[in-house]
DNA sequence: ATGAAAGCGCTAACAC
DNA sequence: GTGTTAGCGCTTTCAT
């Protein structure tokens, strides 16, 4: 038994037809006679027939399917922004791929996969993405097509789609000030992530709105992951003299901290005032509820796909797209 | 300007040499004189030549590439699994896709992948794969390579690589019990779910051999998410008569019960003692710092990738493999 | 409306 | 060791 997979000249013999009628009828079912069109769906049947995309993309030059690359496939807050890319890219009969940045030679590989015309563009959550990629994508014809959504690069020509993270910031420390703080530290993202940098920047010009100063030794250096807020939380125990709150550029961190913090027996929010950025999952069942700021990362992967879709078929993009952020407000920030 | 990506033949023109030569010479350099393989390096540079993957796969007929299947990518540990699976497939340069099975259509559109040679096979985080991809897939000589990992579907000649879920139930309540706990509740994961199954049953086994009831209003339905954690939170604050302690299905569902109760006074683990299972990355930061069962994420994830390989190569595979998961003492589970 | 033939870019089989 | 030839499975002119 060979077993082999069928076709399409399995299906043409079958149908007692050419091949090329079977690709017809089942490409562009009008340019087929309606009694061809139902012997070669029978036939279909029959063989169990399906296509070889692979065959099918060597030819037509273009796959149906974008890979989306991560940072990290651990931090919750992708997964909706992912979900948002599916079903805009399901809409439009695309294939998503996901994809982590970080194992060796993760993006590498993964530029190839899309040089090679196994995908037709990569959608980047990740904003410091390996020069190679970024020099090998970017438009121009015939290059992949890519797109930025989240994190973005600066000075290359390649379209985003982002939150406004500044203003989300200064909606924060709006909020703490609104409370009556005045002493208000940072936790910052990683060094070099154009997220930290926004969000500081957001921080820091609520600050001077109000003529609140920025104390150095309150500007604390994290990495968004849980750990690094711990390792944040241990440098604070130890401050001199301490703020009343902090603004947190992501929730994870926030989480780490406060739970190192409630190790050592300071409590938030009786403390200290918290507030975080992104609005993940657990934030609002995290004890206490944690006043964050939300992005709509359904919709973001939603405009994101859409970029895509424009610049793979050519069309001009907004390089540019901002989409707002806003406060929740739970139990982790108090009045001063 | 034509800007067409170059192909084997432009290499082969500027090498002077056939277009079978340049493919020996990069795929197999062992078999190509050293003069030659120079030469050939040379003219790839200077055409900027890329193989082109899809055509290669159409005739290797394979593609060093897999696709993974998760049932939800925002529940955080699946991430280490994957993980896993990536630091495996990379030393064996494949690259690893990743998708979600919930989307409408996403399960067919990701069989279709692999049926269509885009992928190699696939290891799937899902038990409850839609009828058609256990059909189409499952061994046999041409299939697409299947494999379970974590989940499993029973009675197809599936491999699977999975935790000992049934242990680590037991091992919670074990740790219940040795606290002097007697009156024992659970959360279920959700209806049909071979982890749901395997945990409870772990749970009845250690209940029985100490000989404590199972009262069947103490048995919670849930699904696994947050959500179903508060909505059995919500539940349990209305029993008449409610038990010193409960073992949840998974970690994710204890935080929205513990968060409930606290929202109503009730607090973990002054009145009730919590055990969980999975700890995902949170747990050890969640307020209180959940008591829960390990699995051994990121080992699973290379021996479901080794075990793909191997069948994938045809050789016969172990049908089931188990890996021991262990309980992790933390705060939300005190003495009676 | 349909068939014949060419070819997408690559590699395996067979010569030499 | 290298070139020639054929063909992976499909789509797409170009005829008819």
């Amino acid at each position: 038994m060979p077993n082999r997979q069928p076709t399409v000249r399995d299906v043409a013999q079958a149908a007692g037809v050419s091949a090329a009628t079977v690709s017809r009828a089942l490409s562009f079912p009008d340019k087929v006679s309606e009694a061809t069109r139902l012997k070669v769906l029978r036939a279909v049947e029959e063989t169990g027939y399906v296509v070889n995309q692979l065959a099918r993309n060597l030819r037509r030059r273009t796959t149906s399917a974008i890979v989306v690359l991560v940072p990290n496939l651990g931090n919750q807050f992708f997964s909706h922004i992912i979900a948002g890319i599916e079903s805009a890219a399901s809409r439009a009969g695309y294939t998503v791929l996901v994809s982590d940045t970080r194992p060796p030679g993760g993006g590498e590989m993964l530029m190839d996969f899309v040089r090679n015309n196994r995908a037709d563009g990569l959608i980047s959550l990740d904003g410091n993405l390996p020069g190679s990629i970024l020099s090998s994508a970017s438009g121009g014809r015939g290059r992949p097509t890519l797109v930025f959504a989240c994190e973005w690069h600066d000075g290359l020509g390649v379209p985003s789609v982002r939150f406004d993270n500044e203003g989300g910031a200064e909606l924060a420390v709006e909020h703490l000030v609104s409370l009556g703080h005045s002493r208000i530290g940072h936790l910052l993202g990683p060094p070099g992530n154009v997220l930290t940098d926004a969000r500081f920047a957001g921080y820091r010009r609520a600050m001077a709105r109000h003529g609140l100063p920025v104390r150095e030794d309150w500007i604390l250096q994290g990495d968004f992951t849980l750990e690094s807020g711990v390792q944040a939380g241990r440098e604070w125990l130890e401050l001199a003299e301490r703020p009343g709150a902090m603004f947190f550029a992501n929730d994870e961190m926030a989480f780490g901290f406060i739970s190192e913090l409630h190790g050592k027996g300071v409590e938030v929010p009786r403390d200290l005032s918290v507030v975080a950025f992104d609005d993940i999952d657990i934030a609002e069942r995290y004890i206490p509820a944690l006043t964050t700021v939300r992005q709509p990362r359904h919709e973001i992967g939603e405009a994101a796909f859409a970029t895509f879709l424009k610049a793979f078929n050519g069309a001009t993009t907004e390089l540019v797209r901002t989409l707002p952020a806003t406060l929740i407000v739970r139990d982790s920030a108090r009045p001063a």
